[in-house]
DNA sequence: GTCTATATATTGATAGAC
DNA sequence: GTCTATCAATATATAGAC
């Protein structure tokens, strides 16, 4: 026991250096966390870490493409949800903010910490977020087109929604006062808020 | 002459340095930035960034600062104006984005690496940042009382406007085809949409 | 004001006992 | 599967010549 109820579950070592690491390069960062903590915070000496994981950078690794699985998987259930733009809008946003307040370490690792990656790792972490951002900018640009939004640029919009959603990163705390639920509801209706025709005539 | 625009110009060694330092802390990340690096990009072997600068912390602590100050005496331009509260909105976060634009090295360092700074110069971070973020609320609770925007917490409201200012930092290339007049009309419009009263009828 | 040389600490990672 | 001991590299920072 660690004390740190992520990392405290009853599960396998290596899940508890993993769970250790996603929490500290969340919190910290990648650059600023030390195998050596790691390790502590898992309950190990550092050496040990070595037989469960090959490198620090495979570790985040690991990590990033398991975060970003998380928000993939949540959104492909929503993606093909048979509704109106607007809702599916609102649906995407929901899903994001409570799959990262879900799983927030791995997810953390994927919007904060990608760029700390080095060779393939790298390539495959940035086709995975313009392939998470270009489903959005689908989304977007089907609203436009079926007039249910009004026409903007495509890609400021998701800048502008994804960027509010993934900010959340820097904010979000457990015991801040906001239920997930309260936080997904008002960050959709922005969202749709921001898109939706009307007003054009004032 | 490094090659970097944004360290070439005529200025002294010390400007030199900070401007590098700043350049390479929002690339890069602070912890993933040597005294080294710093020192090749300003034209000076390592040590003698020690005559114009007594630690890397303190630079950090003069860019956030620096950042910080650009921030907000733009803001406070802007704040005074007599102006319907939703124009001032619209005003805020025109100014915001062309700010950071503007001023990006220093800037970033305010909004992405003040955590990595320790003692009273964290402290003073935390207590700057809030009061930037302080303004925003202010400024959204006025707009609720006046039955400009509709009723919504405020706290998230600024939560949501400032994410998607703030993540400009991860996406903006000076070269990406976006001109600054267009992202901070967008954004200031995606801002206002988000709270002006509307719609509620339907 | 810039340099070479160096002190000291810490890093990620490895070797090998148990 | 975890440990102690250690390696090689790199980090921030200092001392002192010029």
């Amino acid at each position: 026991m660690t004390g740190n109820a992520a990392v405290d579950a009853e599960v396998t070592s290596r899940e508890r250096v993993l769970r250790a690491a996603a929490y500290l390069f969340r919190t910290k960062g990648f650059d600023a966390t030390s195998m050596r903590e790691i390790a502590q915070l898992a309950g190990l000496g550092k050496s040990s870490l070595y037989h469960h994981v090959p490198s620090k950078q495979q570790m985040l690794g690991e990590l990033v493409d398991h975060g970003m699985d998380q928000l993939t998987s949540a959104l492909q259930r929503v993606a093909t949800a048979d509704l109106p733009t607007t809702e599916r809008l609102r649906l995407a946003v929901r899903t994001h903010v409570l799959t990262y307040i879900e799983h927030r370490d791995s997810v953390a690792c994927f919007i904060q910490e990608g760029r700390a990656l080095t060779g393939d790792q790298r390539g495959a972490f940035f086709a995975h977020r313009d392939r998470y951002e270009g489903w959005f900018r689908e989304l977007v640009a089907d609203g436009i087109a079926k007039g249910e939004f009004r026409p903007t640029d495509v890609k400021l919009a998701v800048f502008a929604i994804l960027g509010m959603c993934h900010w959340v990163v820097r904010w979000y705390r457990p015991d801040g006062g906001f239920p997930p639920e309260k936080i997904a509801d008002d960050f959709a209706e922005f969202a749709v808020r921001g898109l939706v025709t009307g007003q054009e005539g004032g």
